[in-house]
DNA sequence: ATGTGAG
DNA sequence: ACTCACATA
């Protein structure tokens, strides 16, 4: 069933980016996962409609499928020009489902059309549309090795006490990334003395990174959370690099949180409640009877988590 | 404050 | 699911 599965997804997102109708998004969302859950191969709509999440409207497309091999509703939608452009918009970085709607409606439908509208663009809009092809590009190991390198020894000439870690599937070992997600922190800045604004400690070394013309272009910049564009040489395509800075006493939770899989994430959490700790991007924390989580508790490495709860430790790269 | 978008 | 940043109000 994991056609179904995917056919259901791409309505589930035809109904929130074209429609906006976020109820028949969840709706086919949850269908398609309890669909891609069942153990068993489902014979009729009959049958499916039995399980949780599926109504008529979904249990009559499965007996469509099994009849004709495709859905009516899909292919009128694959061939349908807003739909299709509404798709294209939303590819560019910072246009969402609202915005795409909005830009197609007013008969904006290509890229070749968005470069002759700027002015309808905010900046972290512009900035998709100059890296559209680059930012869909995927990023070979070997490159993030290069930035990794780059951005340790530039920000430990400034100050060798940052802790710098680079999450995401490339932490999980994959041959290639989506984007470059560097966690940063400073044994000075800890959540106890969270009041005491240490923002800098971000601004610094973007700033540096900048200088050293590895960044290249802002998206955003909080106290916390930079968002931006990285390029190694001017023959590499320009990447989507994130930095966020955690305090010293949550980094190993953010590090298991954004190495992710999400799926493991998910996976890690359940098996956290099941042995009476809530686990997120901060912090473990114990859950009394009452249900109220308690104090969290003091974390010096990722192992440490992993043993709190007895889950068996997993190495970054069997996380997928 | 509220909505939008990203991750 | 939840948080951060930004834009607009």
């Amino acid at each position: 069933m994991f056609i179904m599965f995917r056919f259901y997804t791409e309505l589930a997102n035809y109904e929130r980016n074209v429609n906006r109708n976020i109820y028949k998004y969840n709706a086919y969302r949850n269908a398609a996962t309890t669909l891609a859950a069942h153990p068993t191969r489902i014979k009729s709509g009959e049958e499916a409609q039995k399980l949780n999440g599926v109504g008529v409207k979904i249990a009559k497309k499965i007996d469509e499928f099994i009849q004709t091999g495709k859905l009516q509703k899909l292919e009128k939608i694959r061939h349908d020009d807003t739909s299709t452009s509404i798709n294209l918009m939303t590819r560019v970085s910072g246009i969402g489902p609202a915005k795409a709607r909005q830009l197609v409606d007013a008969g904006i439908k290509t890229i070749e059309d968005l470069q002759k509208h700027k002015d309808q663009l905010n900046h972290h809009q512009l900035i998709g549309l100059k890296y559209f092809e680059d930012f869909e590009k995927k990023i070979p190991r070997q490159e993030i090795e290069e930035i990794e390198n780059i951005i340790k020894n530039e920000v430990h000439k400034l100050d060798p006490e940052y802790l710098i870690t680079i999450c995401g599937s490339y932490r999980r070992g994959k041959p290639e990334s989506g984007d470059v997600d560097v966690l940063l922190t400073h044994p000075s800045y800890t959540s106890v003395h969270g009041s005491k604004k240490k923002s800098h400690l971000l601004k610094q070394v973007v700033d540096l990174l900048h200088s050293k013309g590895l960044i290249t272009d802002t998206i955003s910049l909080g106290d916390v959370k930079f968002m931006g564009v990285c390029r190694l040489h001017s023959k590499y395509p320009s990447r989507r690099l994130d930095i966020r800075l955690t305090p010293h006493d949550q980094y190993y939770c953010s590090i298991l949180y954004f190495t992710g899989s999400d799926l493991f994430n998910k996976n890690m959490r359940a098996h956290a409640l099941e042995n009476g700790f809530t686990l997120n991007e901060y912090s473990l924390r114990p859950v009394g009877s009452t249900g109220v989580p308690g104090e969290p508790v003091p974390v010096t490495s990722e192992r440490d988590i992993f043993e709190y709860i007895g889950y068996a430790y997993k190495m970054p790269c069997d996380r997928n």
